[in-house]
DNA sequence: CTTTTTGCAAATGATTTGCATTAAC
DNA sequence: GTTAATGCAAATCATTTGCAAAAAG
């Protein structure tokens, strides 16, 4: 448990919630709000969806969490930010797996034009079927 | 109105309301839903919403169009297909714009590690402000 | 004439909102 | 003691589903 620090060092009040949600997010992966609940619950005893949503949206506006939304799919969280990596996301079953940047450090960071816009951030998501859902029967 | 051709090449029926949808979104841009339905209807004098999604999903399934959901926005189809082009996304309005690929022809379509997935599309999105959005005030 | 598409209504499901209670500071 | 966070219920909103009527081939 020191997800304790890293509130405090963000200013934020140190709740059972909090420190179950961040819990399950350092344990790696990129659950869905359902999974977190689920796995967080257990660790704190109580814990309602609407708390979930509130500590996911704080988490991620503190910059402790990421909020993925691969389209076609539910919503993932990862607790893996400040660097810039990727995303290969599952057609099928929705899974995510962290891509290091493809080639180099800012790669895909400059856009050939950029139309007015002020770009501060290139999101990649490759899009194909896990090892899981290749198998013969699609 | 020549979408005809086209829906015929691709063995679908050709009914009033596909032509509308077609032509709205022919006319370039990245409409939402909303937005096509609205400028579809007087073209055709009667579109169901459930209709408009109806033909969006076959005209996207048919290769004709492609559909868009940058995350925390509503989704949104345009008729450039084919073509690897990506996004930029404005955060605050969510209008999007085409960028062309960055580095090339394949530059990010290689992923440096693949996880035991098949990958066969890789997606950039541009994260920013659009022109309108940078003003003094946000 | 047969099959597909449209239109309508109702259902779905993730997420948000409002407010009283509770806990953190 | 104050302020912010939690829990509960109800609301929202884009999208989907089921079925009868209409149109395309």
């Amino acid at each position: 448990m020191d997800g304790e620090p890293l509130l405090r060092s963000k200013g934020l009040r140190v709740t059972k919630q909090r420190l179950a949600v961040l819990e399950v997010l350092t344990e790696g992966g990129h659950p869905e709000v359902d999974e977190i609940i689920n796995r967080a619950r257990p660790k704190v005893g109580s814990l309602s969806t609407q708390a979930a949503y509130d500590v996911l949206a704080t988490l991620t506006g503190a910059g402790l969490a990421r909020r993925i939304e691969p389209a076609g799919h539910n919503t993932r969280y990862e607790a893996r930010t400040g660097d810039n990596h990727h995303h290969a996301v599952c057609r099928q079953c929705g899974h995510v797996e962290d891509i290091d940047c493809a080639v180099g450090t800012a790669p895909c960071l400059h856009a050939a034009q950029d139309h007015g816009y002020v770009i501060d951030e290139a999101e990649v998501t490759y899009w194909g079927l896990c090892g899981d859902c290749q198998g013969p029967r699609g």
